[in-house]
DNA sequence: AATTTATATGAATATTTGTTCATACATTCA
DNA sequence: TGAATGTATGAACAAATATTCATATAAATT
């Protein structure tokens, strides 16, 4: 019967271990300045890659990368319209995220 | 007049682009598992580096180094009890981040 | 079909970053 | 003061990551 609760402890800790890294790595996506800009431009309207790349100022082919990573995270959200691709946020908790930061870093 | 337009452009976008690095950095800190597990672990009291070396199975020096990033970026702040230093959350807003982020995972 | 325009992707490179190990610093206690 | 305990820190190494460059894929247009 310590067994099974030692178990159960066990099992907690790793099911915490999990959230964590998850937790990490959804942050580490934001954890980037050119992510952070790209994310922070969909808020206002959504925008093709030329758009954002110009907009920002960054190499088409950094956008696209970016674009991926936070294609793979469920952040933003595309959909093709003839040849260009057009990317928005993937929902509100994005911005709720961002909100969420931009309230610390005020201070 | 134009030129003065101009600058004023520059003048916001180079704000921005100061608020989105000080965002990623922001995120950056929170990037990272062992850091997320420390800030966790601090949710729910006070310890010091030994408890939570200990709780969390992390080497002493490792969670030292992280106490440091943590506290550079005024997430966690210290006091001394005699031999220890004992570590808290600097503020409601680390908290409040944390569940932002634990929102979005969850979906 | 060939060309042009828009986007994606792989490889290579440079930089950043987290951990470990050894050791220094700080405080207490004998 | 010397020993013991708790914490911090520097150097070194390994792993992760962002950008660039070249090129591939995809759709439209002639």
């Amino acid at each position: 019967m310590e067994n099974e609760n030692v178990s159960k402890i066990k099992e907690a800790i790793l099911r915490n271990n999990e959230v964590f890294d998850a937790l990490a790595e959804l942050y580490k996506v934001f954890g980037d300045g050119t992510r952070v800009r790209i994310l922070c431009a969909l808020t206002q309207s959504e925008m093709n890659v030329s758009e954002i790349s110009e907009f920002l100022d960054i190499t088409q082919s950094a956008v696209s990368h970016q674009l991926r990573v936070l294609k793979t995270s469920s952040l933003v959200k595309s959909r093709r319209s003839g040849k260009t691709m057009i990317y928005s946020l993937a929902d509100e908790h994005v911005r709720a995220i961002i909100d969420c930061g931009m309230e610390h870093i005020v201070e």
